[in-house]
DNA sequence: GCACTGCTTAGATGAATGTCTAAGCAGTGC
DNA sequence: GCACTGCTTAGACATTCATCTAAGCAGTGC
């Protein structure tokens, strides 16, 4: 847990025998803080069935379903689907609420808006 | 393997009592298949090591950086970079060419962009 | 050819993850 | 209050994955 905080300017291994391998970077790339930050959000979003609940939330009329839908949508069980659920609300990508009987989903666009930046131009990133 | 094919345009199970929880959806949601491709992509960025490879790799002059320079900004061994690495090159997100000694990496930019309209103004894609 | 460096592949191992069943909590309606 | 439905939590289990060490392949230079 020390190499990655080398100032990076400093001679290099690769500087053997006089012929520099590469260059230093240009820019200011991620850093391991960022980048374990970011990974977690992008976890939640790299599963098959998470993607299609982002997804079907997404497409319903109002921009919200109930778990029902969404578990009829699956050939999982309800708890699967729950727990899927569970791992998209717990990075911040969907909200819910109880209403009555059903509970509702919706998408936070905001988060997702971030991802979609970070790969977009370039993967350096202020973040 | 069999309920996502339904048209869900059918009665549904939440229409008992007459009273449905919700609303059929307004566009057309991920498939399977796609949200399976798209998994396997995600899955490839979802590694806060791979994040700060792509990272350092954009950063670098030139949009390349070699080996031996990635492998030093982390704490970890040589396999484990080149394993990482492979994974990356495997989902297309970056591609190699050996330079005599060293081997050199560069952005894909077109799969991280495809990756970056998804999440944009909406889930739902055509894909 | 031989030693050396750079990088990848192969195989093993511990941790994380997706799925299930069983059980529990929260509303609704009789 | 009691039964019922909708959804979540808890815990178990199989699979996937990140990492390592050991070994191998590819260039370079003497």
């Amino acid at each position: 847990m020390s190499k990655q905080e080398l100032p990076a300017t400093q001679p290099r291994a690769g500087d053997v025998n006089g012929a520099a391998c590469c260059a230093p970077p240009a820019c200011e790339p991620l850093g391991q803080a960022e980048a374990e930050e970011l990974a977690r959000l992008f976890k939640a979003v790299a599963d098959p069935v998470r993607l299609r609940l982002l997804s079907l939330i997404a497409c319903h009329e109002g921009g919200e379903a109930c778990v029902c839908d969404l578990t009829d949508a699956f050939d999982l069980t309800g708890p699967t689907i729950s727990h899927h659920l569970k791992v998209l609300r717990k990075a911040g990508l969907i909200d819910c609420e109880r209403r009555g009987t059903w509970v509702y989903y919706w998408i936070n666009s905001g988060m997702l808006e971030r991802l979609s930046a970070i790969l977009g131009p370039r993967v350096a990133v202020t973040a």
